[in-house]
DNA sequence: CAGGGTGTGTCCACACTTTGGATAAAGTCT
DNA sequence: AGACTTTATCCAAAGTGTGGACACACCCTG
């Protein structure tokens, strides 16, 4: 979230970045000169040159102080976090993801657990959950998934990496739940399903788009789904069907899914759902496509939110 | 969201902690006075700086003064659950666990995610790991089952407990794994076998022993196994089966497991595997007994690794 | 049941610290 | 010329520390 898109290394006067950040430029010479944070350029007259990264750092500062940190607790924590992640600078880490799954795959294919766990630890400080998740950790367990089918991994290996990549989607999953939810979606796999990355990676996306997310896990029956849409009365439901049924038998299941869903609108993904588009559309579920922008999802979901919210004036 | 305010340890004033734990400020100041709990760091004008350890103390604190103990008691309490692991003196503790247990109970019943996340969260303040898994997680998980079986409770009920309490107990198998381990031991589910708490609770009882965990979860087939043993040489084995089969049938089951491990030492616990004793034995298996002391598994478990030290000093 | 002792949360007075903002005087930019 | 910056100093409000005091609830004992 750069403030300005068009000047890569723009600078600014104080007045400017007093006004970007909403800290007064007094309060802002005073932390400069109390903690040095941020310690911008000079020109030869001595004026202040602020660029973007120092407009970060007093984001970050006021955030802190605004929670109720004291400010000089703050600016110490604020130039921790600026000393530990100098990587993060946007400025090589289009890659940064790569070479984390790759460390990753790397651990899982030596078989070695402490490894494993400490490449895990580190992808999470690459980004936002989502990010994480999208970028390292699915792409990882896709390409175990893949070397294992090709008989290069055991099926130990596969194991092992789907225990330590779910804890830790499971503790992003944790660290952002909000606090304060919009709306509130209700997310499990089918019954006989029991592959419970795709759910969680969804979780991740609900979150961000201000749902909170109760999770039911794998191998939900259909009853199961039903009690808690009758409890809990969700905005959505989300079912995940990775393994494949032949199609008269996935119809019947996913048939008594969608009665004991009801009116709630409910999205589908996962690879057996991909096969049986036209099916889910006439049981007036989302599919979720493999592959597909998850905001496509999002809006298809918005506008059944609207139809209802309609429904519900008219009647 | 927020990227990493986690992974900066960060230091907060009196009123910070008051806000973030709900205790007053004053009585923060008493606390410290009389009992010497916290005993935050200060800053060279003596302000009190507590860090995330503090606050974590403090909590505990009220926690057990909310239910009724002493603050004095509780600050024994506490200081014991500090410095080790054993806080074996519960003289009066003894329905501390039962009452959060009984809340978590409550809140299932009442199918309330938020309260049942804030329940197994109050939880966790309770006392060590194990402590916590074996007095408060594993009853109420019982009981919830129970009542499930008694038709008083969905499925749905038990699938949302199952998940919550399995993400506490993750979380808490992460927070004890030892960073420098004696022992190495490989914990999974039989083939077929998708329940998972008890695998975790076993882990709780190995950390507390020393050892390393690895866990390879669920559904874990005897090939996954023999490639584990193969690649990590753990000193011991762990597996969990809870779903029952005929004698045949599990026999033959175990027979490939034991095959599998080869001369490791291996436990095997759960519903299942209390009703074939004799067959585990003469497989050359420890059966870890529902409701039997833990610490029996531990010493066969060492008469196991003190058999095959002198065999390899012999041979 | 009365009375003394105890544990506990809260409050107070006084001195010190932190912090945001104000002012003044001189220099800089446009 | 007028708007903006810089440095330095000052100020007032809010936060904090210390030690002690006080009211209330509880327990035990006579």
């Amino acid at each position: 979230m750069k403030p300005v898109a068009h000047a890569a290394n723009a600078q600014y006067r104080i007045q400017t970045v007093a006004r970007l950040t909403g800290v007064p430029s007094p309060t802002l010479r005073a932390w400069e000169r109390r903690y040095g944070i941020p310690s911008p350029q000079r020109t030869e007259s001595s004026y202040r040159l602020y660029t973007d990264a120092d407009v970060e750092l007093i984001r970050r500062l006021k955030e802190l102080c605004d929670q109720g940190m004291a400010p000089s607790q703050a600016a110490d924590v604020v130039r921790r976090m600026a000393e530990n992640e100098p990587p993060a600078v946007d400025e090589l880490p289009t890659d940064a993801w790569q070479v984390a799954a790759e460390r990753i795959i790397d651990a899982v294919k030596r078989f070695d657990p402490s490894a494993l766990e400490m490449a895990v630890q580190r992808s999470m400080l690459l980004g936002s959950a989502r990010t994480i998740f999208d970028r390292v950790f699915a792409p990882a367990l896709r390409r175990i998934g893949d070397e294992w089918h090709a008989g290069q991994l055991s099926i130990a290996q596969e194991h092992l990496a789907s225990e330590y990549l779910g804890n830790a989607t499971r503790e992003l999953l944790r660290l952002v739940q909000p606090t304060a939810p919009l709306r509130t979606v209700v997310l499990a796999c089918i019954a006989g399903e029991y592959h419970v990355m795709a759910l969680y990676g969804t979780a991740l996306h609900f979150v961000q788009w201000g749902y909170r997310v109760v999770i039911l896990g794998v191998d939900t029956p259909p009853e199961a789904l039903a009690d808690s849409v009758a409890s809990l009365h969700p905005h959505a439901v989300g079912l995940s069907a990775t393994q494949v049924h032949p199609r008269e038998q996935f119809a019947q299941i996913l048939t008594r899914y969608a009665d004991a869903i009801g009116p709630t609108p409910w999205v589908i993904g996962g690879h057996a759902a991909n096969q049986h588009g036209p099916l889910i559309d006439r049981l007036g579920g989302i599919l979720a496509r493999q592959g597909q922008d998850p905001e496509a999802v999002r809006d298809a979901l918005e506008v059944r939110l609207r139809e209802r919210r309609v429904e519900a004036a008219g009647a």
